[in-house]
Order: C-alpha cells, then structure tokens, then sequence
RNA sequence: GGCGGCAUAGCCAAGAGGCUAAGGCGGCGGUCUGCAAAACCGCUAUUCUCCGGUUCGAGUCCGGAUGCCGCCUCCA
C-alpha cells in the first residue's frame, strides 16, 4: 500500500518516495532555545516522532535529525537579562526540551545538531552563497539576496512583489532590498561570537537548518517538518539558501504540523506558565496529552484546554481498564499457543474477523497522511470488542488465544503512536488505604452495607475507587 | 490589504462524489451489582454554517456570502 503525505510545496498528498530506496532523511525543525519548550514545540516533536515510528513500522531505514538553534539575538539578551552566558541559557532549555520529550515517550533523535557546533559548515555555505551571486558582504554582514533565487515564495505561495510592502529592516542593517535577510551577522560589543571571513560574528536565523540538515542528510532531504508558522519565512528561506548552493531540490516532502491554540488567550509565554512543559506535566499525564494531540490530524490547528485533556483521561482509561482486564484474564501469554483456525467457534472467528479489519483500516489510516485521529478509532473498536467478548461468555482457551492476538494489535499500533509504551504501574497502595479496604470487605460480608458505603466514600475521598469483581475487590488510583 | 486554511451531534473529531455520516467525551434508558464502579447493549446529526451551481447522485467538486483562524521576517 502506498504511503501518501501532503506536501506543502505540492499542496497536495504525494507518495511517499525517498531518494535511497529504504532509507529516510528526516529533519524537523527543533527549536531556538530561548525558553522552555511549550506544547506547541512537543506537539512538533510528536508529529515527527510519528513519521518517525510509521516509517520505520514499515521497514525504512531513518536517520531522524532534530535541531537546536542555540544562539541568536533572543538567547543573548535572556543572557544578559539573568545575568549569566547564553550558553547557560542554551544548555538549561535543551535540557528541559530533552526532558519533557521522554516524559511523552518522543524517541531520541538519531542527532541533535548546535548550530554553535557547526560554525565551520555555515561559514562554508555562506561562502558558496556569495561565490554563486546569492549573497553579498555589507559591512559586519552577509545577506541573502531574495531576487537571486526566481522560485523564492514557492513554498508558502508568496509572491516577491508583495512581500516588498512589508518588508522591515532592521536599524543598523544595510541591505540592498527589504526582503533580504542575514545569514551571518556581525556581533556587536559584548556578543558572542566566532571568527569568519567577513569578520566576528554569528549564523543568521534561517542558515544553520540548511547547513546542518544537509550536512548530515546530504543535499536533499527526504522529509521536513515544522510547525505551520515556520513555513514563512524559515522554511522558504531555507529553500533558498539551499538550492541556491546546491541547484538540487532540497526537500521532497514538506510537512508541517497546525498550531496548538488556547482558549481566549493568545499563545504566549508572557500570559502565564500554563504553556511550559515543566509546568503542563505536574497537572497532566503525559500519555493522555499525546492521545490527545494525536486525536486530531497532525496538519488541523488544536485547541488546548483542560477540558479536552480531562476528555482523553476518561478516553485513556478505556485502554487501561482494557489491559487490567485482559491481564485477569490471559494470564502468561507465553503459554496460549498460536491461534488455530480449525479449533475457532464462531464467536472466536467473529473476534478475529475484528483484529484482521482493524489491521486493514489502522494501515489504511495511517497511509492516508498519518490520519491517527482514523487510526485511533480503530483503536477503540478493538477496544470495545475484546470487552464485548469478554462479557459476553466464557473465555474459551481458542478464544484466549485470539484476546492475546488482539492485545499485540492494540500494543502494536500503539508502538506507531508512541502509546502504551510504559508498563502498568505496579501502583503502591498505602497501609492505611489497605487496611481500609479489608475493613470494607468485612463490612460487606457481614452485610453492614451502611459501613461499606462510608468507607467507599471516604477512600474516595482520598483519591481511591473500588470496584467489587466477582473474584475480589480492586482499587484504582484517580488522577 | 495580500496569501492560505477551517466551518460535521451538547463538546471533541474522522469522513480525498454513491453501502445505514467513524470514533471519543458527555447525556438518557437498560443488563450486571446489595448499591456503586468497570464493562456491555440501545438511544443521542433524516443531516453536515448559509445561498446558488455542476452531476443520475455532493458533507465531499465549483462560485458567492457569513464566521473563525494562521502567515505576511520573534514564532513548533
């Protein structure tokens, strides 16, 4: 089955078709770490965490690259706002960027490029640049020259003439036109810098995701991907400075993820703490908020709110009840034995009908332009059979075995999600929560079921629920 | 002002012309339960913002209107 991704440039879906047959070069955009990340940065991370895991699902080789930006004129002033080096201020965001992407099981990269440890291959970009007539030195300054390069604009549908209009220059700038923009800046008294051909100085915004990503990918890169607000002027910019230097297509397929949005207010680090990571993570399941995220297509604007994150607990717990039950009920899975179609009743082959047509539509999905909001749903049907079948009679060993097939569907397609990842916590009940529930269990065998109430309400209370099975009583942690 | 996107049930959200408009949350009714919880079953959009058009047939294509959003050199 193909694999169909909407390209930006194309503005449509195209199959996906990598330049090396089996091997992917993917590069997503990280971020200029200025500040902690938010969750519009993870919902980036966990959109290219996805191709990542779909391509590799289907047998691809990928070397999945993700960088840092970790100087620019932000980082330096935040520096110097605190009072310390902007390295600190790098190493610190990086830190809490690495953090919060394990918490929401976002794989490691194959790399993490610096452009502060790729100077020399900047430098050397921006000298072919100018060589070719695509930039020029103006005083401390490099520019790229936008008019050189005839198909700038064709990525976010620009047209050059219109751009003029607005373009802003910077005090203290002399560009030759509006629209160029710096690939290498002068450092001023005080900043940073390293040493280059047109003096002391640091890359410009745009040139170090060119210069990083074809280093390690070589000049065309199978898939790129950002937020949607990085198409202009990042992306176009990054075209151009690219092909510019190679006169090769730089990227095949352009992908970029909608913004995470919040209800009234603008997304801004100013307007409270709500959108740090460090922060959403203390209130937030890390688990539930990537359901969540993937419950919408990567390419729609979400909205973020902790109504829709209380929604996908509720949701996440169908999942979770589902593993707790089948792990009453299958016991070892090692010892079940493969399916054997001969020994099947008609309920155990109605169930395996399921797991085959959910296997058929999650593919199907997820071919379709990673349509995990799709795919899920086919999630929640395996979901609701397994339970339906559980329930509705004995559990034969034939049809054991056919619950233990379908569990490993759950599991697997989970593993494309980034889902599931973490085993059940062995949760840690309390002495006194113990003893409450034996007191509770007494209390109902005498048929005191005034005291068996009190007592539910009060281990509610403190964050506990009980549910009476036919074998025994459990309880669940809440929240 | 320029370019682009979106508008589907109470809420969220799939749906690249044609089987009964996925799925989740919530609600209502039922089964199970001492009562609950979990789970299951049934119901919860005769209709997809509105108006035209193309077509044998449109939520899906085209034109227009309205509303919301993004980008137009800080932005994942």
């Amino acid at each position: 089955m193909a694999f169909r991704i909407h390209d930006t440039l194309a503005a449509r879906k195209k199959e996906f078709v990598p330049v090396n047959e089996g091997k992917v070069g993917m590069y997503f955009c990280g971020m200029t770490v200025q500040d902690e990340p938010h969750v519009g940065h993870m919902r980036a991370a966990i959109t290219g965490d996805m191709f990542r895991r779909y391509l590799e699902s289907k047998g691809f080789e990928v070397t999945f690259i993700t960088n840092f930006t970790d100087v620019d004129d932000k980082i330096i002033a935040k520096a110097n706002e605190e009072g310390v080096t902007y390295e600190e201020v790098a190493r610190r965001n990086i830190e809490k960027y690495l953090w919060a992407s394990d918490a929401l099981n976002i794989r490691r990269a194959s790399i993490y490029p610096k452009a502060t440890e790729h100077i020399p291959e900047i430098v050397d970009l921006i000298q072919v640049l100018i060589d070719k007539g695509h930039a020029y030195q103006s005083g401390a300054d490099v520019y790229f020259i936008v008019s050189s390069f005839a198909d700038y604009g064709k990525l976010s549908k620009k047209k050059v003439d219109d751009l003029r209009v607005g373009a802003r220059v910077e005090p203290g700038e002399q560009k030759r036109s509006g629209l160029d923009f710096a690939l290498w800046k002068g450092a001023k008294e005080g900043e940073p810098y390293w040493d280059s051909p047109w003096g002391r100085g640091r890359p410009g915004w745009h040139i170090e995701c060119s210069a990083m990503s074809m280093k390690y990918l070589g000049d065309t890169l199978d898939l790129h991907g950002g937020g949607t607000d990085l198409i202009f002027p990042h992306h176009e910019n990054e075209i151009a400075q690219s092909e510019g230097a190679t006169g090769k297509e730089f990227v095949r397929h352009w992908v970029q993820n909608g913004l995470v949005r919040l209800t009234g207010e603008k997304m801004s680090k100013s307007t409270g703490h709500f959108f740090a990571m460090s922060d959403i993570l203390k209130e937030v399941d890390a688990e539930v908020l990537r359901l969540y995220l993937l419950s919408t297509h990567y390419r729609s604007a979400i909205e973020f709110s902790r109504e829709r994150l209380a929604e996908a607990a509720e949701a996440m717990d169908r999942f979770r009840n589902l593993f707790i039950a089948l792990d009453e009920v299958l016991g070892d899975r090692e010892s079940l034995g493969p399916v054997n179609s001969e020994l099947l009743g008609e309920r155990e082959r109605g169930l395996l009908g399921i797991v085959t047509k959910a296997h058929n539509g999650f593919g199907e999905a997820m071919d379709d332009d990673l349509n995990s909001a799709r795919a899920i749903g086919h999630l929640y049907e395996l979901v609701r059979e397994a339970n339906a079948f559980m329930a509705g009679g004995e559990v034969t060993t034939a049809g054991k075995q056919v619950l233990r097939d379908l569990e490993n569907a759950i599991r697997s397609f989970g593993g494309i999600l980034g889902l599931f990842g973490k085993p059940q916590e062995d949760l840690e009940v309390p002495e006194d929560i113990q003893s409450l529930v034996a007191a509770r269990v007494e209390a109902r065998t005498a048929r005191n079921w005034g005291e068996a109430d009190r007592i539910r309400d009060e281990l509610q209370a403190r964050g506990w629920v009980l549910e009476d099975k036919a074998g025994g009583t459990r309880i669940k942690r809440v929240r």
